[in-house]
DNA sequence: CGATCTCTTGACCCTAGTCAAAATTGGTGG
DNA sequence: CCACCAATTTTGACTAGGGTCAAGAGATCG
C-alpha cells in the first residue's frame, strides 16, 4: 500500500516500449493483484515515479482482516472494480480520441485522484516521458501537446512543473465526466492498520 | 450471467463513438459491476450482439451464497480481477501496437477465450463494425486489415464468417502471450445455480 | 564541469481516418 | 420466385494526425 509518493503499474512490451497502466497515489493498494493472484498471470509491475514509503500488509494479516470483517473483501473488492472502471475509461481515451484530449482527460484523471486524498494545487508530478507512456503518445508529440495546453493557458508556462492553472478549461477540452472515478464509499470506513 | 450467445460491454462517448470495452461468453458474468456497485459511477451497458440467453442470479440470492461460502466473495473478485487483466492488455494493445498486430491479438483474444469454455473451431461471430468498435479503429480501416490476414492465409477467404485457419500464424504476428487471460482456477469450482 | 536526464525544435514520412460510392448479402413481403 | 430494402463489406482517392530521426538546449547532480 503506498503511503507518499507517486508510483505507477506498468510493463514493457516485446517492442520494448513501456506501457503505464495506472498511476498510484497515497492510500492506494497497489498490490492487490498479487493477493487475488490468478495463476500463471503474467504480471505487471509496480514501480515507483518518485520517493515513495509504502506500507506492507501480510497477505496473512489481509485474511485474518477479511475473516473477521466480511464487509471488507466486498471493499477490496470494489476497489478493484474501481482500477477496472479507469482502465476502461483509459481504453476509450487511447483508442478514440485525439491526442490533446486525450492528454487533458489524463492530467483531469490525475489531479482528480490527489484531490480525492486532499492533495490540492494542480500540480503534476509525472516527467512527460511517464505521461507518454500512459498516454501512448511518443515524447516528441507530448511536448508538443503540453505546449499547446500552455498556449491556451491552461497549465502553467513554467516547463519544469507541470501545473494545470485553468481547471475548468481543462475538463472542457477533456470532456472529463469524473463520475467513472466515484471512490467505493465502503472503503473510507474501513481502517486498515498498515504493518 | 450470459448462458449463450455473444454479448458486449460498450459505451457511446461524446463523440457518438461506440468504444466496445469488452466482450461476453456463455459462463460470463456480464453485469457484476453493477452488483459491485459504485455508487453514481456512470456506467457503462451491456448489450447482446447475437441471439443470447441470460440466467438472472438474485442479488439476494448472490448475498447468501457469498455469506454461505466465503470464498464466493473471492472468487468473483477474482473475475474481476481478470477483466482488469483483459482490459490492461488491451489498453497497451490500443496505444502500443499497429493494427495489423492490434487485430491479430484482438482475435487471439476471442478465440482463447471460447476455447476455454469449450466452443472450438475458429469461428469469430462478430461483425468488421463491432471488431472495429472494439480496437479502435474505422472500419474501413478493419476491412483493409482483415484482407490483409486473408492474403496472409490465416483467416478464411469467406468474408461473410470470420473464421481463423491459420492459429499459430495469427499468434505469432500478434505476439500474443494467453498468460495474462489465465482463468482463476477458483472459480471453476463453484457452482452457483442460476435463476 | 562533465555527464546525464529531460525538454524542445525541425524536417520528413507513414499509418490510419474520412468521404463517397458501389458491390454483396440477407431478409421480407407480394 | 422476384423486387426491394437494410445492413455489411469493399474500393478508391485524398488528408492529417502523430511517429521517427536527429540535433540542440536546459537543468541537475556528483
Amino acid at each position: 500500500m503506498l503511503l507518499a509518493g507517486v508510483a505507477c503499474l506498468y510493463e514493457t512490451l516485446e517492442s520494448g516500449e513501456r506501457q503505464i497502466y495506472d498511476f498510484y497515489y497515497p492510500g492506494d493498494f497497489c498490490d492487490l493483484h498479487r493477493y487475488v493472484k490468478l495463476e500463471a498471470v503474467a504480471e505487471p509491475a509496480v514501480r515507483a515515479l518518485t520517493d515513495c514509503s509504502i506500507g506492507i500488509i501480510e497477505y496473512r494479516d489481509l485474511d485474518q482482516a477479511i475473516e473477521r470483517h466480511r464487509k471488507l473483501a466486498l471493499a477490496l473488492w470494489r476497489a478493484t472494480m474501481l482500477e477496472a472502471s479507469i482502465l476502461r475509461e483509459r481504453l476509450a481515451n487511447a483508442s478514440q480520441r485525439p491526442a490533446l484530449e486525450r492528454v487533458s482527460h489524463l492530467l483531469c484523471e490525475q489531479l482528480h485522484r490527489r484531490q480525492a486524498i486532499g492533495i490540492d494545487g494542480g500540480v503534476v508530478p509525472l516527467t512527460q516521458i511517464d505521461l507518454a507512456d500512459a498516454a501512448g503518445l511518443s515524447v516528441v508529440h507530448m511536448n508538443r501537446v503540453l505546449q499547446n495546453l500552455r498556449k491556451l493557458g491552461v497549465i502553467s508556462a513554467n516547463s519544469r512543473t507541470l501545473e494545470v492553472v485553468n481547471w475548468e478549461r481543462l475538463v472542457e477540452i477533456a470532456n472529463f465526466d469524473s463520475r467513472y472515478l466515484t471512490m467505493p464509499a465502503a472503503l473510507s470506513n474501513w481502517e486498515i492498520r498498515a504493518e
